[in-house]
DNA sequence: CGGATGACAGATTTCAATATTTGTCATTCA
DNA sequence: TGAATGACAAATATTGAAATCTGTCATCCG
């Protein structure tokens, strides 16, 4: 885990495993360094704050659990369905980290929540994916929406409950797939153009 | 405070005092038991333990919040707009309760987060009443939906930013009125009949 | 010179001793 | 007799002293 010179890459590296080995409440700068086998001065180099360091590392782990979303929203199906198809792969996405790891998810979700930026950054990266489909839908004619932005807020918000992860607890439930079914068809007939 | 013989209904007005004086962290039995001038001995006899105490207290601080509530579902106007006046009394409640007074708030979300068991029961009364408006729906022929039930679950899901305890730093946000209206009209529209 | 170091002050965390709380129950009291 | 008490064991919380951590910076090294 050592080369050369030191670089932020490496120093994000070895942040996610200590974070992985400790968790989020033990996992210090000072292990992080000892990690790389260099003084905890030489991670203050490339990161100002060890908040700054950890939100580097969220950001970079919800980009790699959602990777796949943005070329589902860039497809060229009827609208209604890739939307339906992209609230699915955003909860299957979840749910997968969740369930596959969940101590790991909860490192995580510890760290999400300590960043407003973080989030608020993420979720607009988000809204605009399900904005691009949405106005999609709107030129295509299935869908009917003053604002586009608008209402992939609303969409957003209205299936919270199947990626926010304060909800995590609830994903192993066994109702939990018809739950999510149910609020998608809901969500999606909402936005339909009245024939 | 004090009268002839120890009541329940005694013990948790004292257990509500204690609770606002204290908080969650720090209130205990004894604390109970001193209010009322009694030993804590005594409070076990009407309750068998500290948790079940919580619990009682918070079944009534949800009642308490949600009164009103069964009257707008009771009511008679089209089930759309009744549909829409129920939720905005959720959030309106909600949200005052928030605002009013932060730390209560804070103190009851808590003790409603201890205990599974009053959650599920109090989502399932209002569940029930979302329920009522969506059949009633159905039967004037505003609404379609296969199930009511499910229905109305995808809607107390769908519309979890806003009445959700975790959420609530968010209620006192400038758009958030904006954010309410648009979760709910895309509901209301989603449960639309086909015309 | 640019990157790495480690000593340092102030803030935070740990840890173990001490104190409080929970829940029980034999006894008391009216 | 039925409600209330308070002593008690085990579990939990508090406390304060010692250890560790964060963030800075004068200094060192290649």
């Amino acid at each position: 885990m050592s080369a050369g010179t030191l670089t932020a890459e490496a120093i994000l590296a070895a942040t996610e495993e200590v974070l992985r080995r400790y968790g989020p409440a033990k996992a210090t700068v000072v292990d992080v360094a000892r990690a790389l086998g260099v003084s905890h001065g030489s991670v203050y180099r490339h990161f100002p704050t060890k908040a700054a360091l950890r939100a580097a590392v969220t950001r970079r782990w919800l980009e790699r659990t959602h990777e796949g979303l943005a070329e589902i929203a860039a497809g060229d199906s009827p609208a209604p369905a890739r939307l339906r198809d992209w609230l699915t792969a955003l909860f299957a996405a979840k749910r997968r980290k969740a369930l596959d790891d969940p101590e790991l998810f909860a490192t995580y979700s510890v760290l999400v929540g300590e960043d407003d930026g973080v989030i608020a950054e993420h979720v607009g990266h988000l809204a605009e994916q399900l904005t691009r489909i949405i106005a999609g839908g709107i030129a295509e004619g299935t869908f009917a929406a003053a604002e586009p932005a608008v209402a992939a807020r609303a969409v957003f918000d209205a299936t919270g409950r199947f990626h926010n992860p304060v909800y995590a607890a609830e994903w192993s439930a066994p109702d939990i797939e018809a739950a999510f079914e149910a609020v998608c068809s809901l969500v999606i007939a909402g936005l339909r153009a009245p024939r």
